[in-house]
DNA sequence: GCTTCCAACTGGCTTGAGCCACTTACTGGC
DNA sequence: GCCAGTAAGTGGCTCAAGCCAGTTGGAAGC
């Protein structure tokens, strides 16, 4: 039984939304929409692609979760500009930085000519994730850790939410209970504790924002998050702190540089 | 002039199709609808809510979009599985592990009992991109680089995209235009080049994926990629291989292992 | 028992209509 | 000159209806 197939559609016959999403998209590829540039209206669309208004609204639609274009309730939709990215250096917790006296997010604001604003949240004690328990060593049962959440702004724009864990008992009654937390921040304080920061793990993953996340941060449609999950061991190998970082991944990256281990000499330490 | 608000609407008055998904999520985060489990129909919301299809279809999509569901077509909507982390070690660039004679992907996959296959999809003279050749230091006019394509499989699921770049000049005539590079992979004959790795450098971002990487990736919606840009040093400080991995974050992650520099003594090297 | 077929379910996508809210520029009054 | 008002444009969202395409399970035929 043999089907012979219409000489025409050689493609493999897309939807008339993707169809025009997919010309949208070559446009802007093409340099014919620049960044910033307005595109047509949803009922322009609509008539030059002879579709209905809701289909070619769903074209947009697309691009948007694509992060190709954003909307502007009566102004228009436009070509997204491709941000700077505000890179996180791995050497954001060298202690040699400590000297400037700022902190590595003010020092990076300050390089891009950025104002820098932290807020403090909460300082407050509570009953861990259980992410946040299995890597600082804690129980996920009981109230053994107080949390710090501050959010971060580059230019008044919010940037990253940040989530600093540290175990009860250490931080009962010292200045980590404050939001001013003394010289150095809550490190300096932990150094006092007896914890000197040798290494630290940090766990990246992406995700799309929680609608909590992505109102905190202000995000569009089609814009994920980048999330770290950082421990901080100390001379003893053991874990004192554990940070959990939610940046916007539109304005974020990270930079990580590091030496590679060398093959150790045979039956040699 | 003064108007008497209706005595009901306490809330801020969101549109029915993001009360119904909020609604959804908030089910699913107490546990009514476990991971797994089958959302009511389109048709069956609608008339839950009663609000049209097209409405409760609108609410299934945010969420959707959040990476909370998929949508199987002719099944029906279901509960997303939070998968293991795929996680990729900062040590997977570390020496020693050549050892063992399995590349760093081989060895995670043992470790997860999954199977590995890796495609190679080409190996081909190229103009480089402007990131890869500012990078690499070499000429963003010429086919001043060798670029070679693979993709990662786990399980016959894709799992990333990986491009390596490489100066064409070294590696013409060598077995780095070859499919199987040889001894130790391509970092052998690199070696062999007198470029030993030293230190990395991994320039870390999120975004959403093209329309292609979707298909290559196999990507559901709302399900974002992990962008890494990696460049290799040799003893001199010199860059000599870059690479682009495209990861799908729905199932791999990143970890970075690292010790922190400690303060120098003053005056002292 | 096996297979084939079909009905009833699912989501995928479009249509065309309508109302709302935000933005902009122009117009008229003062 | 200023300001208020308005009209026209934009996206935001919903509706009701319809057809298509996978999926499933049971009924009918062999």
């Amino acid at each position: 039984m043999l089907l012979v197939m219409s000489p025409s559609a050689p493609s493999p016959q897309q939807p008339p939304s993707r169809r025009i999403a997919e010309e949208l998209r070559k446009r802007i590829e093409r340099g014919e929409l620049a960044a910033g540039d307005k595109l047509p209206s949803e009922r322009a669309l609509a008539e030059e692609y002879g579709a209905a208004r809701n289909t070619a609204r769903e074209a947009v639609r697309i691009l948007a979760e694509q992060g190709l274009v954003t909307a502007k309730h009566g102004k228009g939709v436009f070509v997204r500009q491709p941000q700077r990215l505000f890179r996180f250096g791995s050497d954001r917790y060298s202690i040699k930085n400590r000297e400037t006296g700022l902190t590595p997010f003010r020092l990076e604001a300050k390089r891009q000519g950025k104002t820098a604003r932290i807020d403090v949240l909460s300082i407050t004690r509570e009953v861990p994730p259980a992410d946040i328990a299995e890597r600082l060593q804690v129980s996920a049962d009981d109230a053994s850790v107080v949390h710090r959440e501050n959010h971060y702004f580059a230019d008044d724009e919010p940037v990253q939410i940040v989530s600093t864990y540290i175990r009860w008992g250490e931080a009962q009654g010292t200045l980590l209970m404050q939001p001013k937390s003394g010289p150095n921040g809550i490190y300096g304080r932990l150094e006092e504790l007896g914890h000197v920061m040798t290494r630290v793990r940090d766990e990246i993953s992406a995700r799309m924002p929680t609608p909590h996340e992505a109102a905190l941060l202000d995000l569009l449609p089609g814009v994920p998050v980048l999330e770290v999950l950082h421990t901080s061991l100390d001379q003893n190998g053991e874990p004192f702190e554990v940070t959990r970082y939610v940046h916007r991944a539109d304005q974020t990256g990270l930079l990580y540089e590091l030496p590679v281990e060398q093959p150790t000499p045979p039956e040699a330490q």
